[in-house]
DNA sequence: GGCCAGGACACCA
DNA sequence: TGGTGTCATGGC
């Protein structure tokens, strides 16, 4: 195991010992799953939440029903989520993009080897790298790295990695270091996401990721 | 009232 | 190919 395995692995038990369990992806079932990481682009979840309980309320929280709605009646319902004409778009290119080639099932998107699923998965227009590896990792269980603004930022600032990293580029920094697995990958990004929202917003004179052990230059909190 | 949030894409030089 | 603008609501 190289140094940064081993400083991954001890950040990640860190986090894990700081927050507990962090039991994601707040889904009920793959579908949701996939529709949540589409609306959560840029978006905090608690508006995510409100959007995916009207399209509960409204019974078209699934493939047929969100295909055939009328885009304003879709973006009217997804509306606390933002962005709602641009992902009321993104929704219905992805169930469409699942009727057309997976017959609307997520089990027959999911079946071919992942790496190739993802490359399908970045042909949909709305679907960028994260939103993919997002869908792949919690609503397909494949082990897939999911990096976002956290991400970037924690370990940028604990020096790990360039600031100015790409998303391609910093994810495999952690899927080439770490070993493949799904529940691994999955709680290690929800922790950081978790660590993230408390530590790692911009504000003046704070670095963010003052995480005992991992405390970057700031010294605050 | 301003800033930010679990991005992605179109456009332009 | 890289930088910039756009999309937009709700919480703090």
């Amino acid at each position: 195991m190289n140094v940064n395995a081993t400083l991954l692995e001890e950040i990640y038990h860190t986090l894990l010992k700081t927050y507990g369990p962090q039991h994601w992806w707040p889904g009920e079932t793959p579908f949701e799953v996939c529709i949540g990481a589409i609306l959560t682009q840029n978006t905090n979840w608690g508006n995510v939440e409100k959007a995916i309980a009207n399209l509960k309320a409204a019974a078209v929280l699934n493939v047929a029903a969100l295909a055939d709605l009328q885009p304003s009646a879709l973006a009217e319902l997804i509306r606390p989520a933002g962005y709602f004409n641009v992902k009321a778009d993104r929704l219905q290119q992805f169930v469409r993009f699942l009727q057309v080639q997976h017959q609307g099932s997520l089990d027959s998107l999911f079946h071919a080897p992942w790496q190739q699923t993802r490359t399908e998965l970045l042909t949909v227009k709305g679907i960028g790298p994260e939103t993919a590896d997002s869908i792949l990792l919690y609503a397909g269980q494949k082990p897939s790295f999911v990096v976002d603004a956290y991400t970037r930022r924690i370990f940028s600032r604990l020096g790990l990695v360039p600031e100015e990293i790409g998303y391609d580029q910093l994810r495999d920094f952690f899927m080439t270091t770490l070993p493949a697995s799904t529940a691994f990958f999955n709680e290690y990004h929800a922790l950081i996401v978790q660590h993230g929202k408390q530590y790692c917003r911009p504000r003046p004179g704070c670095k963010g990721c003052c995480l005992a052990r991992f405390c970057c230059s700031c010294q605050c909190e």
